[in-house]
DNA sequence: GTGCGTGCAAACCGTTTGCAATCGG
DNA sequence: CCGATTGCAAACGGTTTGCACGCAC
C-alpha cells in the first residue's frame, strides 16, 4: 500500500469539495478550486478526485448525462437530474432495487445482479422561466 | 420542413444498422458500414443516426457506460448492461416508472416526471471466464 | 441548376498520461 | 535523500462542425 503524502492541493481540494454541496463534476471543482489557489492543475484536480473515490472517501456517480459527478456522502442513495440545467440533487426514497434486478433475472442469458436508478425532472431554478 | 433526399449513404447506414442486433454505438455502425462501403465518414455515420433518432426512427439510449447506443425498437423497454463487456441486451419486465417517480416527488424542490433504469450484469460470453 | 448531403480535417470537451521538476516525510 | 506528487503539454476517444465539392432531385 502507497503511503500517502499530505500535500497543500490536496488539502485544498479537499475543503473546497466539501464546501460544495452540488454533486460537482471534476471539472466543476476545478474552476472552484482555481478561485483559491489559481496555479493548479487540472490533472491534479482529477487525480486527486479519482483518489478519493477509489479509497471510498467520496463516491463517484455515473449518471445518463456526459461527465462523473463526485457525491461527499459515499452510502447508497438516489439522485434526480434536471433535465434542463444538469443540476444533481440527492433524493432520499426507498428503492426496490434488488427486488427489480430479481424481477429482471434470466433474461438474455444475462446474470443480472444491480440495478441503477436515477430520477429526471426540473430543478427549482429552471421552473421559474 | 426540410425534404430528405434518399441517398446510398443513408440506405447503407440504415440496412447495416438493422441487421446489427447488439445495440451498437455510433462507432460500431461505422466499423460495420466500412466493411460494406470502405469510403464513407465517420461523420455521415454520426449525423444520419442522429437524425434517425430525431425523426423517432430509431432510439438513442443514454446508458450508463460512456457512448451513446442506438436501438432499432423505439418503443419504451429496459436494458441490462454487460459490467464486464458493456454489451446491451434488452429486458422485457414491467417496472413501476411512473410509481417510481412519484414516490420521489417533491424533493428538493425538483419536479420530478420520470426515471432511468437500468440493469446491470454479467452477460453469457462474460459468465465463461 | 439548386441546395441538401457528403467527405475531410480540424475543433471540441472531458479526461488521461508521460515526463521532468519539486516538495513532503 | 528519495520517491510520491505536481504541472505542463500532448494525447486520447467519442463526437461535432466549417467548408468546399458533388450528387439527388
Amino acid at each position: 500500500m502507497k503511503n500517502k503524502r499530505n500535500t497543500l492541493q490536496k488539502r485544498i481540494v479537499s475543503d473546497v469539495f466539501c464546501s460544495m454541496n452540488n454533486h460537482p463534476s471534476a471539472t466543476m471543482v476545478y474552476e472552484a478550486v482555481c478561485e483559491k489557489y489559481p496555479g493548479i492543475s487540472k490533472a491534479t484536480v482529477y487525480r486527486l478526485l479519482a483518489e478519493a473515490a477509489e479509497e471510498g472517501k467520496v463516491q463517484r456517480l455515473k449518471l445518463t448525462e456526459a461527465d462523473d459527478r463526485f457525491d461527499i456522502t459515499t452510502k447508497k442513495h438516489y439522485h434526480v437530474v434536471c433535465r434542463e440545467c444538469g443540476a444533481v440533487a440527492d433524493v432520499d426514497v426507498e428503492v426496490d432495487d434488488a427486488g427489480l434486478a430479481n424481477s429482471a433475472v434470466g433474461h438474455q442469458g444475462f446474470a443480472i445482479d444491480g440495478c441503477h436508478v436515477e430520477f429526471i425532472g426540473i430543478c427549482e431554478g429552471c421552473q421559474k422561466n
